[in-house]
DNA sequence: CTGAAAGCGCTTACAG
DNA sequence: CTGAAAGCGCTTACAG
């Protein structure tokens, strides 16, 4: 049989004070708490110790307090088996502001409904409320998004999120300005003729149109023919790289570092080569550990800045749940990115623009 | 200002009955659940959806409730930066359990006072009792653990743990027949001279040790030179490996595999090549990924099942939980490792034989 | 079948 | 400086 912890009220017996005393004691924070004489200290500490006392959090969170508790809410495998998770990086930094911050991580696991997408509300409960604030990465439910916003429970969103009923707090990265960069690094260097290809269009893909566009917008003030379009890896055939290269195109933005290597690799295939015959960038670096080391290294992309990204959603939440009782704006926080390689933009060649 | 939400109570004077019986309706385990009529389960569950109700988790608790949390306390990082984590494989397996189990992953991070080792108990403050029962990795400490097991805290040691006080439940993996395994075949082969060196002296390395000791015993009846110490990767150096080999020791048994590469390295530049000149074997399968592609591949040694202990853990830990109110003893689980490579072992040359 | 009530172990005004 | 008391939102005997 499970033997019953001791309560601060048998703490209180044992050092003859009152339970709300050792419950003051106990909450250095609280108001009452330096009014608290050294000597009732001490005997309680020593009763403390005798009993072998601990906290209850449950309790405490019931009657007001807080446990520290940082939900991280993830649509997909915190520790996936590969090791190269799509949101390691994130954990990497959360965990470490966590420490910092010093809060423990709460990571849901048991919210897939069996549907493949895992869900905050089943049965009509939230399963977040335990932790005082939570971390969403990879949610697409909107409607969720909506219900703890009228909740009022305090969440950060990573990864830009623009709900119908008001404003979420998220942090993401910059993708707006990675891609202006990126294109404009590429018309700098004589490119006209663009593409910009996307696995899907959700609002970080919105980010990098408006990118697109602006580069296009304050480099070239003719007109401009450019491809825009939503492909899977597996629509990069040697035959789509053919189109896209005799339609004229020479300056490639590609998603993801995967559907980049794709086209490069389709290209070769029909005997055109990067960066002489075309330029070629991704806008994020997803997935890069299952490309070859040297495309890694070489291909032109943007670097989210996943840690830095974790991080300051802890920052933020802690923000939130310390003000959870102020009126309080939604605080979006957009994260420079980073660009690395360099091999796969080149000049356009001359026969190319005598062509064109 | 944040909303209060509604509680049972306003669940019930929507539906026009009492509390109890939304709680009762909301806890299809308890036993009265089945008593209550269809029409009033409808009411209720219209007026839950009318309101938005979410239980509160802590008051749940606190009342003798259940949080389906498994707490999860690791002395070290559960997201290192570098993702080949000590601890990765164990994550992997326990939550993958945890899922299937359907419970919730606590990641207790902030119990590090600073002193490098993450503590249980701060301030006389279990921290772990948010959750329903935890998993301990890498825990050191023995008197918390003894503590632990004196209030009776449902918790599963992943390793193996002997304390002072009575039998803790751990899951571990059978280094004992590993080692017996190993150091059988490279007897089999012709080994008669054995060295035996570990990195700690702790519950595995004696697992070890016995299996050691075991195959000795079994496989030769005469007397055989060992050596036994305690070495450092940064002891391994090519005198010491001068020191071993013209000792005569031909089969050697190393704790981890960086340890087993050292040694195959600094013989080489003594001129001795594995297996021509001498066998040897790891008993562990740890930071694997630091070494060479083929090291790994070939390198005879212990492979850990850390997924499988992983989710034996939550296994057991549930059993634990579900059980707690019965008189238990420890449950202490032991899983087969297997043993993977094998060039790096063979048999003993014959002026080798006529030198020892 | 359903309700009134005790109790889980805390925090926090409030009263002295 | 300290204590008595209300209340946080549930679960679970208990009574009907």
């Amino acid at each position: 049989m499970r033997k019953k912890q001791p309560t601060q009220a048998d703490v209180a017996k044992l050092a003859g004070v009152s339970q709300s005393t050792v419950s003051i004691i106990l909450n250095p924070q609280g108001k009452d708490h330096l009014l608290i004489s050294e000597e009732t200290r001490e005997k309680v500490q020593a009763a403390i110790q005798e009993l072998g006392y601990v906290i209850n959090p449950a309790a405490r969170t019931l009657a007001g307090g807080q446990n520290r508790l940082m939900g991280v809410f993830i649509n997909g495998s915190a520790f996936p088996l590969d090791q190269h998770g799509f949101y390691h990086p994130y954990l990497v930094g959360i965990e470490e502001a966590c420490i910092r911050h010093d809060y423990d991580m709460l990571l849901f696991t048991r919210s897939d409904g069996g549907e493949g997408v895992r869900r905050i509300y089943r049965n009509g409960l939230n399963h977040l409320r335990i932790a005082d604030g939570s971390i969403l990465l990879g949610l697409e439910n909107k409607e969720e998004l909506a219900r703890l916003m009228k909740e009022e429970y305090p969440f950060v969103f990573i990864g830009k999120r623009e709900v119908p009923d008001g404003d979420i707090s998220y942090v993401a990265a910059d993708y707006f300005r990675g891609t202006q960069t990126i294109l404009s690094r590429m018309m700098a260097l004589g490119h006209r003729q663009t593409g910009f290809f996307y696995r899907l269009y959700n609002d970080a893909t919105k980010d990098r149109e408006r990118g697109y566009h602006a580069a296009l917008a304050e480099n070239y003030h003719s007109s401009v023919t450019h491809m825009k379009r939503q492909l899977t890896v597996q629509e990069i055939t040697p035959a789509f790289c053919r189109d896209v290269l005799d339609a004229g195109v020479t300056a490639i933005l590609m998603e993801e570092p995967a559907m980049a290597h794709a086209f490069a690799e389709g290209a070769r295939q029909i005997g055109r080569t990067c960066p002489d015959d075309f330029s070629i960038a991704a806008l994020s670096d997803n997935d890069l550990a299952y490309l070859p080391t040297q495309v890694a290294q070489e291909l032109v992309m943007i670097n989210i800045p996943k840690l830095a990204m974790g991080a300051a959603a802890v920052h933020m939440l802690n923000q939130l749940i310390v003000d959870r009782n102020k009126a309080h704006d939604a605080i979006q926080m957009t994260i420079p990115v980073t660009i690395s390689g360099g091999s796969t933009i080149g000049t356009v060649r001359v026969e190319e623009e005598l062509q064109g």
